[in-house]
DNA sequence: GTTTGGGATGTTGTATACAGATCGATTGCT
DNA sequence: AGCAATCGATCTGTATACAACATCCCAAAC
């Protein structure tokens, strides 16, 4: 069945707007025009409103005084300082499983999950980098989730869509070097500390790790950019960092 | 001159509706219809949607799958984890301004603010609470401006501004108690030693103290809700605590 | 030549109209 | 009597109309 989305104006403005800023269509720093945007996505005013409302509060629009956005830009300390707060927050979420107790239910989905991406690393030839994506992105929202807070489970998954903060979907599976499934597995590596920590009740160690962890999102993106600058623009939003 | 702001009815929506919300006229769980808020406050739908769309991002609504929103109830845990997040956030702000260092000029005004609290707080007995909030807003304000990351300064804001997160206009100041004003003065002392461990670049023991810090309005919280619970009904937002 | 005033154009913020969906209640059937 | 289905009222999501405001350009005056 199709079921016909509740909002789904809104849904494809967004989606159409996010991606055309970080695919640089909109280039950073160039001012927004909501009649303009509408008419380029055939879509009436109300819902682009609406969706750049939520890219001002995503960081990736900023408001104008005069009214009106125009397409933010960052530095490359502004990667560092978005990844070291999801590091924050999701070492925060962490901790706080390992202090209050994870049912035994909910470690078991987690394991089930690096299970899962033990399978996705172990080949590195054939690795499917968007099946690594989903299933990272499964075991960071249910560590959120095992915080047992869910304004602390909300404001992690918040973070971590801020821009460049996760590793989203980077590249195309055939695009994938050696490097950079190096990284991959090294963060599957941490995955399995970070779940044992909390399991084992041990608070500081966790968080310590997650926050570690973080870091991978930025040497990921330093490799990038420093190594292999020909892929730099087939990395979302990379093209609203500010050159160097 | 009257300055006729830009937004005027979407921000006179955004604080009628947050007003009534915490003050109970919405009660916790209800269902906020968008017609009846714009009839009720006599503007159109438009901006009232909006200031939902905001509240909601607020954590104050929750949104319903069929549409529409209802308000947002709360239990002790989650507002002791909104503090706790603040803190965390803070907290990393702290850290990170001790650790990359702080201009003396802004080490100097939040000097300047400390001095200008230590003369409310000076006199428990004509102590004007509001100037106190103000005050203590603003240095907060600083100190997440103090880590130098505009991001990390952003989400600290946003997160102070989640319901119960921070000491907001508690009280009528006539209505200001004894035990109510030790709290602010402890706070004040707190104040004190996380500017200095800020100077003094230790960066560890600004996190620790701005956490600890946070916790004061747990505290706060605690206490009216079981010393005093006859003040309940007038702090603010304390109505969509379920009870126990 | 520079600056200032004024108008034309375009853009935002707000109100409202409209269509599809939802919710509630009543009625009909078992 | 109880359950289900249908009808009506209402609500949301979207489109569009409208008015105030900002911006920009050009002309005129100093």
């Amino acid at each position: 069945m199709v079921q016909q989305e509740r909002n789904a104006q809104f849904t494809r403005s967004l989606a159409a707007l996010r991606s055309k800023i970080l695919r640089g269509t909109y280039p950073a720093g160039a001012r927004l025009r909501e009649t303009a945007v509408a008419e380029d996505l055939a879509i009436s005013r109300t819902p682009i409103r609406q969706a750049m409302d939520r890219l001002v509060d995503e960081g990736l629009l900023e408001r104008i005084e005069t009214g009106g956005c125009c397409v933010a830009s960052f530095t490359p300390d502004d990667l560092a300082d978005a990844i070291e707060l999801r590091g924050v927050l999701e070492g925060t979420a962490a901790r706080l499983a390992a202090e209050r107790g994870v049912a035994d239910v909910d470690l078991g989905r987690a394991r089930n999950v690096l299970i899962e991406l033990d399978a996705i690393v172990a080949e590195p030839d054939r690795m499917v980098f968007s099946d690594y994506v989903r299933c990272n992105a499964e075991f960071h929202d249910l560590i959120a989730e095992m915080s047992g807070s869910g304004i602390i489970a909300r404001e992690a998954r918040r973070v971590s869509r801020l821009p460049f903060a996760s590793p989203s979907a980077f590249l195309a599976d055939h695009e994938m070097f050696g490097e950079f499934r190096r990284f991959l597995v090294r963060g599957q590596l941490q995955h399995r500390d970070i779940l044992d920590a909390v399991a084992r009740r041990e608070g500081s160690r966790a968080e310590a790790l997650t926050r570690e962890h973080a870091r991978l999102a930025w040497l990921n993106l330093q490799y990038v950019m420093t190594q292999k600058p020909e892929f730099a623009e087939r990395v979302p939003g990379l093209a609203l960092v500010s050159g160097q």
